[in-house]
DNA sequence: GTAGTGTTACTCGGATAAATATTGTCCGAGTGACATCGG
DNA sequence: CCGATGTCACTCGGACAATATTTATCCGAGTAACACTAC
């Protein structure tokens, strides 16, 4: 099991997207850079973010993307689920009704309890990263953060934002 | 994020052989056939299980696979581990920390907050596994199941089993 | 000086290859059962 | 008839391919800005 190294990624992109004021917009190619990733690869990332309308994208010079909704209103695992597709990470295969000399299908009236126990879990890691919305993060960062940290990703944006400011 | 099929068969098998009555044995040819899956995979996975300490392998004629522990001290998420690997699925690339002009890594005393929140999420996944033992799974299947289910399965543990009884 | 217009450069989006992980297969080492042979 | 022994078939375990998924790349469509020209 491993997950996308996309969705770490578009969580740090969402975040740095979440500190444009107003309508402005920021280049895929400026995120890339500043993370040192792929710029085409982290432009399919983004635009599953944009299907899933976490983000919105400005085409044309001066273009770029931006939030489409609040930052309250964006989860963690709003991002996860537009990344890696919603379907769980557990799929079962009902190999129960598989092998040697099977049973109708009507043998098997109740769910799979192996599938329920897994889904189970699955819900409560779903929940754990509902919970955690984009604010929650964005202050985790503020608060914890290094002040260089806090002025490089400051400085990064005034530079490289759409429409430049002055 | 798609979990391994060996996780399913896995599951399944481990909870098959926990029919088995004192030091029988089951050969993993015989698991293969009742779950119609490919004999020398589901090998490599009862290996992995063996390897964890969970299962016990028997070599010879009259060998195969049995539980080696108690049914209580097998959780779900000693299975999933064993085949899947110890490492979380969200792996951290500290790209906060590569770019353009990067920051000398002393700039990052705390944690990345993305990393923390995502293998929280993960511990709340773990623990769900963790508190479903193979006692529970096998009460829910015992409760739930067609007569014809459990007759299947007790017919197969007693014809396949090693050394055969009578 | 101002409005209209054509060019241009920059953006995102989808189709196309390489790398990696998962899935599946094959062959070899080891071991207990069985048949055979001798007592 | 009973025991020792050699052969054998069956087991697991690790090394070797095929497939699927992830990762990365290239090229095309679209758009707003800019420069230029005409008025």
């Amino acid at each position: 099991m491993k997950l996308s190294n996309g969705v770490e990624t578009g969580i740090h992109c969402t975040a740095v997207l979440a500190g444009l004021k107003g309508d402005a917009t920021l280049p895929a190619l400026a995120l890339a850079e500043y993370y040192g990733v792929s710029p085409t690869y982290l432009l399919k990332h983004l635009g599953r973010l944009t299907e899933a309308g976490i983000l919105e994208s400005v085409p044309g010079p001066s273009g770029g993307y931006r939030l489409a909704r609040l930052v309250d209103d964006i989860s963690l695992l709003d991002v996860v689920l537009a990344i890696e597709g919603p379907e769980p990470a557990f799929r079962c295969n009902e190999i129960r009704q598989c092998g040697a000399d099977p049973l109708p299908a009507d043998a098997y009236p109740a769910p799979c309890a192996i599938k329920v126990a897994m889904l189970k879990a699955e819900k409560a890691y779903r929940a754990a990263l509902s919970e955690t919305r984009l604010t929650d993060i964005l202050d985790a960062h503020g608060a914890s953060s290094d002040p260089r940290v806090l002025a490089r990703g400051k400085r990064f944006v005034e530079t490289r934002q759409r429409p430049q400011e002055g």
